[in-house]
DNA sequence: CGGCATCCCTGGGGATACTG
DNA sequence: CAGTATCCCCAGGGATGCCG
């Protein structure tokens, strides 16, 4: 299973990669994973302390084992967390966020948060914008 | 083209919703729209002001008409973009971020900081770990 | 210019089964 | 328990064409 995606880094622009151009390839291939659906999830579970595989299974409703290895594969490429195997029988593998992904946990908490306080507004402007569509029938 | 989704809204569970359980699908679906690919550039892109549809087009390299379309008015649905109809021929249409949108921008702007500075470890950590992935072949 | 509708295809990702 | 491998399906999204 080879995770790895090819990387064509161009030119890496370096300050003023806001929108435009291919230029932040890379920017964007990091953001794709950061604000990927289940890397977001898992980061935030890894957010109070290490998890065993089994843990995040079960603390993440909904995800097949097949995308919880996926996305911890990649986020440990990455160098967001770190993996730690045991050989015992049966075997016990622990997941934590490193430094790294220690930094990325709090933007993800602020995203949480920000979610959180603003979700009866945006549940308000869908109402609003449903509304009028069915107003135009 | 009705953009609304199906929101089945279950229990909310408050403050708590941090990685468990079907109970915050709302904060789910909330961040699975503001984390989206295309959403967080166009954010980035109307964070310096209202543009227009083909400027948004073009800023946004790569995006197909279609999606700029959709993710808009998602974006405007549920609040974080306003859209303006000149009635002009050809008619121009301008969009710009609320309040509400801003405050998101603010964030999508903290994520696009750390991937900016922290791409040197990123690519580093990768290129360790695929390394590690050539020399156990 | 903006934008909706249609067609169509790719790959993301679920379900299942097998191993160390 | 923690994977890996295989199959398979469907929705995300590109390309194209037509309207106000």
């Amino acid at each position: 299973m080879d995770v790895r995606v090819s990387e064509t880094a161009p030119s890496p622009s370096p300050s003023t990669c806001a929108q435009n151009s291919d230029a932040c390839a890379v920017i964007r291939s990091i953001l794709a994973r950061t604000t990927d659906k289940w890397s977001i999830l898992i980061v935030k579970s890894l957010g109070r302390g290490p998890h065993r595989f089994s843990e995040l299974r079960r603390a993440i409703d909904g995800i097949s084992q097949r995308m919880l290895t996926l996305t911890l594969r990649n986020l440990e490429r990455d160098g967001l967390v770190l993996r730690t195997v045991t050989p015992t029988t049966p075997p016990r593998v622990d997941y934590e966020l490193t430094t790294l992904g220690e930094s990325l946990w709090t933007l993800t908490e602020a995203f949480g948060q920000w979610a959180l306080s603003n979700r009866p507004e945006i549940e308000a402007a869908r109402s609003r914008f449903d509304a009028r569509l069915d107003a135009n029938t």
